[in-house]
DNA sequence: AAGTGGTCTAGACCACTAT
DNA sequence: TAGTGGTCTAGACCACTTT
């Protein structure tokens, strides 16, 4: 807590230099110089990283954030605005801001884009095929910004929607932070993956970034998706981050796209 | 200008009641009940759509929309922010904010999102195929919400990184908006489609939606793209809007993604 | 009634761009 | 020097939720 830098306020109307932290004062060499809500920001941020506020919860008012940090209300409401286009906390009129979770209606779909062509989206069915520890080789650990040859949970399972097996997909998570994933906690879990993340091992997946191309069905993939080898399959590589742009999860997903399709909205 | 409904502010610091518009007054029966700034928004909306500003051009500053409408300052921002934050207008700090265009280096990519599995993204060399009119087929019709058997103009084209065919597109283009599109103009035009549409013909694309599925290459795109039939692609179909969420195109892609990838963030 | 976020105003200063 | 957008403050009222 007395490690953070000075808040510092490089333009304000005239009145009192605000200087806050840990009775920090004067001989400001103004380090940062970047706008307040910006440092207030990064304050907030700092503070869902560290789990002062866990996911699901309710973090201080904005009057008691500008009384902490020693800024105006409407500062505070910037920072905020900008944590909430981001999807990392949630704001409720006449309830409070709470910590943005997996654990909501809203964000089932958030990361599968695969909608059905045809009917009302509804979560898919989970078949966890295998888990396994191994050592990371080397494409895995330069994704996951972890040392090759680390310990790393390697996971198969297919997604089915209406018992028809439609995605096929296989994760490596850093063997650090996912210690006790089991097949059998993962088949009890319903809906999103990412809940379970969050829940039982702390990690709350902030945004990804894929990468899509188009492949032929290989044996292993043909046979679980119970197509022909060769039936052309959407191939997305996924790399989700937590907090602080921190690389967890590496995914590769194969879809089977004769009666879904990955939706995407350019804006 | 005289059918625009009377700007109502709902809930203000206990000052003046503000109704703006046409000399408009008194009983006021508060028909919208939404939020001055969302006001504001709609009215510079129209503007943007009725062309009075052009893409490119200098919009007022936030000062001379604030006395235009009678509202803050601070309102005219709210609502220019949210503008800005959708890609329809463009702020440049001490020189005022600017209708957003097709023609920037920045917006090369917002609708291109083929970027190379290595090396630095570059903009691909546009060969026309066919350009022809026909009669709106049922499907076509439906999403570019014009009538069945309405004139649209259908365009093929195949677009190549260093030499290398990897995109071939299908356009489908109201025929009442882009009325005098040739191959000839098309081929003179170098970088986005998009530039040229809102140049020549007054239509600017401001959002798209898109479905993307995996699929095997028949005999004309295996041949146009110079790989063998069944070879996997990246079936991508788009929708594209422009003001009013007006769908003004129809674009079939196919991609091939040996050596490029759909990159796509999740956030 | 009290507390929360949501909206609106008014006024100040800062950073950047043009003249 | 003047004009633009960018930041910050202070204070008011509204809409919603809970006590």
């Amino acid at each position: 807590m007395n490690s953070s830098p000075p808040i510092v306020n490089n333009q304000n109307a005239g009145a009192t230099q605000y200087v806050a932290g840990s009775g920090n004062s004067a001989s400001v060499t103004s380090p940062t110089f970047s706008p307040l809500y910006q440092q207030i920001k990064a304050l907030i941020t700092q503070s869902l990283q560290s789990g002062e506020w866990k996911p699901g919860e309710l973090i201080p008012s904005e009057n008691e954030l500008a009384t902490r940090f020693k800024v105006s209300q409407g500062t505070v409401r910037k920072a905020i605005d900008e944590l909430s286009a981001e999807n990392l906390v949630v704001r409720r009129q006449g309830k409070g801001t709470f910590v943005a979770t997996h654990h909501e209606a809203r964000s089932q779909f958030r990361f599968l884009r695969l909608l059905p062509d045809e009917g009302v989206p509804h979560y898919p069915e989970n078949r966890i095929i295998e888990v396994k520890r191994l050592r990371a080789p080397a494409d895995v650990a330069r994704l996951l910004d972890i040392k090759s040859g680390d310990s790393v949970v390697f996971l198969r399972r297919v997604q089915a929607f209406s018992g028809v097996p439609t995605i096929l997909d296989e994760l490596w998570l850093p063997g650090v932070i996912f210690k006790g994933l089991t097949a059998e906690r993962l088949n009890e879990y319903k809906g999103p993956m990412y809940g379970l993340f969050e829940t039982e091992f702390g990690t709350h997946m902030i945004r990804a970034s894929e990468q899509i191309r188009a492949v032929c069905a290989e044996p292993l993939a043909a046979q679980l998706l119970n197509v022909s080898v060769g039936t052309p399959l959407l191939n997305v590589e996924r790399v989700s981050f937590t907090y602080g742009d921190k690389p967890v999860e590496l995914r590769r997903g194969l879809y089977l796209t004769s009666a879904h399709h990955y939706q995407n909205e350019l804006s």
